[in-house]
DNA sequence: ATCCAGGCTCCTG
DNA sequence: CAGGAGCATGGA
């Protein structure tokens, strides 16, 4: 069964930057990225289907597929696709509002058109930003996928398999000798992975309700985990939930490309990301991206002395 | 071997 | 309250 819409964003949008970004993106596991489109199995309405998004004029077109899709799946995919790539958003005025920074203006005229694209499941971003704690994160993004193959169920369709992320439920009964430490999981990351599913499953945790309170207040919530600090919390924030302007200062890769695009020769420290990104408000979360996104690209450069 | 990687907790002064 | 040691792992 196949159904399909198409979903219109206000200008500026661009749908090959956000493939590009996908297609670099470590936290793009589950997510497969073909040459025109985005697929990924995800529940809805209580059933597994495969979401997939591709070009459509100006816009997107969406469409479910597999053995259990059905239209009254079809508004929630709706609502998921559009808040996945920021589709509502009015970015009209971001060039205008971030002028005064040569760097953001730079960045946002090269890549015009680019938003923020979310991690489809709040509860994958938490767990995917603990994964990527302090670690390599094409290694991180290893420990991912065998997150996913071990615990997730899978669909498939078309002859090709789809892992849908494992539910907290799952996670949460897992244990670090057993379950984690064969996976290359350091006993830190298991702990920090399995306390933060059993937040979520045990109702400790509402990450649907964070989407909706203030920065502030989720942020706070978010850190009352163990293992769970101000990058992580801000990461969900960003990724997860779709804040517009939230980002994790104090990012070892922000601070080395910041040191590098503003002249330090050296990390910046995370005050300075902090006044910095100031003149960014209120599209930070815009920034962040953009700048992660050039990462790559500067892992190519020289690299002056800086520490 | 040595250092680093999209940090966090816990303990000092 | 700011600062830093110690922490676990795998990969370059």
């Amino acid at each position: 069964m196949s159904i399909s819409s198409v979903l219109v964003p206000a200008a500026p949008f661009s749908w090959p930057l956000t493939l590009e970004y996908l297609r670099t993106s470590p936290s793009a596991v589950v997510e497969r990225i073909t040459d025109s489109a985005y697929e990924r199995a995800v529940p809805l309405e209580g059933r597994p289907v495969l979401l997939r998004l591709e070009s459509a004029g100006a816009g997107v077109r969406l469409s479910l597929h597999g053995p259990e899709a059905s239209a009254a799946q079809f508004p929630a995919a709706e609502r998921l696709a559009r808040r996945l790539l920021h589709l509502d958003a009015h970015t009209a005025a971001l060039e205008g509002d971030v002028a005064g920074d040569p760097v953001f203006a730079a960045l946002a005229a090269r890549y015009r058109g680019l938003r923020p694209v979310l991690i489809a499941d709040p509860f994958e971003s938490l767990v995917w930003a603990i994964l990527g704690q302090q670690i390599n994160v094409i290694f991180a993004a290893k420990l991912k996928r065998a997150l996913v193959e071990g615990f997730g169920t899978a669909l498939t369709v078309a002859g090709h398999t789809y892992h849908l992320f494992p539910e907290a439920e799952r996670l949460a009964g897992l244990t670090h000798e057993r379950d984690l430490r064969p996976l290359q999981f350091s006993r830190q990351k298991s702990e920090y992975t399995i306390l933060a599913a059993r937040a979520v499953a045990g109702g400790a945790l509402d990450l649907a309700a964070l989407a909706a309170a203030g920065e502030e207040e989720a942020l706070a919530r978010l850190m009352a985990l163990k293992g769970v600090g101000r990058w992580t919390a801000e990461y969900v924030l960003m990724r997860g939930l779709g804040f517009p302007d939230v980002l994790p200062a104090g990012d070892g890769g922000l601070r080395r490309i910041i040191g590098r695009a503003y002249g330090y020769g050296r990390l910046a420290t995370e005050a300075e990301v902090r006044a910095i990104a100031a003149a960014w408000r209120p599209w930070r979360s815009y920034a962040q991206l953009h700048l992660w996104q050039t990462l790559s690209a500067l892992e190519d450069l020289p690299d002056p002395e800086e520490k």
